[in-house]
DNA sequence: TTGAAAGCGATACCAC
DNA sequence: GTGGTATCGCTTTCAA
């Protein structure tokens, strides 16, 4: 009785139901007015046999999954599960599921994800990552597929996107720190496959260029997670000139580095500044709480979805792009510099 | 160029080169001898076309879908992200996919979840879910679908399970605490709409109950988030004994009480001792490190997918439960018990 | 080595 | 209101 070797099929259900599958269609899915009578023999059978519809064949007939694809660079960085979750509530409320695929950075994984996803017939993707290459663009845009992306280095004309303007977010920071005193930075950022800067790298830099050149920086580089950070830490502390603010991608990496800033005994902040990005629920939970720069999680994953499904921005205008402000968040992380040596 | 309405099909393949669609299943699952020249047109067309394969009609035709479904109670605490991450690369080291789904410890979208996976196909079901009943329960099992469980209040003969021993775990917790001279107890657990007591719960108060009567004992139950850790620490510090030591479910929430206990100028261990349970990273990573229990995730996963894909226990024996043993990782979060006023 | 055709499970159109 | 049936894309005999 547990042991069923293929699952019951409408036929069986017809036949149990002495109906003919058409019928047993059209109960299941409300499409046309049954006999009550009728109607509730089907519904006895289905519920006799423990019927549950093959969503393949449904999708083979249908030709939509009503499903969409989410791709992103790290689960466990905690803003990746934030945007997913507010993407998945609003796929939801639209009738849709949601499938998940994490590359951890690896172009590779990234490319399989994108062609299993196409396998998945999924009704729209979306593409949260930084490793993005034009080669899986390319793919991705010719596969049909309504495909929105966030974060793209390589932004194209024939892509929707969902951006940030993270130039404003480091703008803030950098603007924040230097006030404070701060003229020795260092930026902590994770590997990416990829040679050319993630974005927010890079919006690091340009926005200390604006100021004079009395400003000195170092960049690491490490893995996004909590001992990435760390390490990150402890690389920085061993340099010539020991920073006094430290600029993080993320706050996820921005507690690790925090916490090998104390293996070493370095105080945050009295010793060192250290800002975060995203403002993620850790980085309030973090001691001391991170200063850090909001970024709209939940903003992103309606969007996003909305981009996908509706497709009819009700305002031409605003077009295939859209784009986020975020804003400076202050907390205990961040300091008037110590006086130099 | 970039929207096609449908996508090009073996049929599609097949014309452009000018062959069968059997052959061109043949070369594209190499499951039989195509001549070199065809197999290149075949190539030739695949690549021209932007040919995918559609994995609905596939699983359809086979049986199979070759994915796994697993079921979290909470993506957002690191505990079942950590396994849901063995898991996979577990399963695709078998060749198989992985579909996650988070509930928020709702047992009707849990019900909804266990339902999508079945018209789903999927090969086998994880389900790492702490609120389980007894329908759900019924309808996994009569779904003919392999089903592995974890922390299932209920365990029934015909579940397979990957069980962990919290029992030894939270009675090296009290152990320790109580050698420490701790008399006054809180535990801090997670809601769960199902009025049972959840297992770690329940394996704390045993172990507790295996000491006289000299311990006070209070129990709060939040949500299974930092804030909510935050929130009972909140809770604990106004009631009339204020507990010397806090037990908590898991890291995850520990985290919060520790913050939540920071707030209100209680020093961790001095004043109070806590204590959390998993040994995830997070839990290194906080401010005191944190005591806990070390549950090794990626057997978990790892288990679970054996048992659903294999099904052969090599020994007889081993059965259909699989025991894990944790444990105590002791970190600086536990002290002495401060002197009683 | 290749092709024709059956059939997986569900939907929808066309008769009755 | 109900039944018959073509069809979605693919794998797999069975013939040639």
């Amino acid at each position: 009785m547990t042991r069923r070797p293929t699952k019951p099929s409408l036929q069986d259900v017809a036949r149990a139901a002495h109906v003919s599958i058409a019928t047993v269609s059209r109960v299941i899915n409300d499409t046309a007015p049954v006999h009550p009578d009728t109607r509730d023999r089907v519904l006895h059978a289905i519920e006799r046999l423990h019927y549950t519809p093959n969503l393949h064949a449904r999708t083979l007939r249908g030709g939509d999954s009503r499903t969409i694809g989410m791709i992103v660079s790290n689960l466990k960085n905690p803003f990746f599960l934030d945007v997913y979750e507010s993407l998945e509530a609003e796929a939801h409320h639209l009738g849709h599921e949601v499938v998940v695929t994490s590359t951890g950075y690896d172009p590779d994984r990234l490319a399989a994800a994108v062609r299993l996803m196409i396998s998945r017939r999924v009704s729209g993707i979306a593409a949260i990552v930084s490793e993005m290459s034009p080669a899986v663009l390319t793919e991705l845009t010719s596969s049909g597929i309504p495909v929105v992306v966030h974060d793209a280095d390589d932004v194209r004309r024939d892509l929707m996107t969902v951006q940030v303007d993270y130039g404003v977010g480091m703008q803030q920071i950098v603007e924040l720190l230097y006030g404070f005193g701060h003229r020795d930075f260092a930026f902590v950022g994770h590997h990416t496959a990829l040679a050319s800067l993630s974005v927010r790298e890079r919006a690091f830099t340009d926005a200390l260029h604006r100021y004079g050149r009395d400003v000195t920086t170092r960049i690491v580089t490490e893995t996004d997670a909590l001992d990435g950070g760390r390490r990150a830490a402890y690389a920085l502390l061993e340099g010539d000139v020991r920073p006094t603010a430290i600029v993080c991608v993320n706050d996820f990496m921005a507690t690790g580095v925090m916490r090998g800033l104390r293996d070493r005994g370095v105080r945050v902040p009295d010793d060192i500044s250290v800002t975060g990005f995203d403002n993620v629920t850790l980085a309030e939970y973090a001691d001391p709480p991170l200063t850090t720069v909001d970024i709209p999680r939940d903003e992103i994953g309606r969007l996003a979805v909305d981009r996908l499904l509706h497709r009819s921005p009700r305002n031409r205008a605003e077009g295939r792009e859209r784009r986020i402000i975020p804003a400076l968040v202050i907390r205990n992380s961040t300091a008037k510099a110590p006086t130099r040596r």
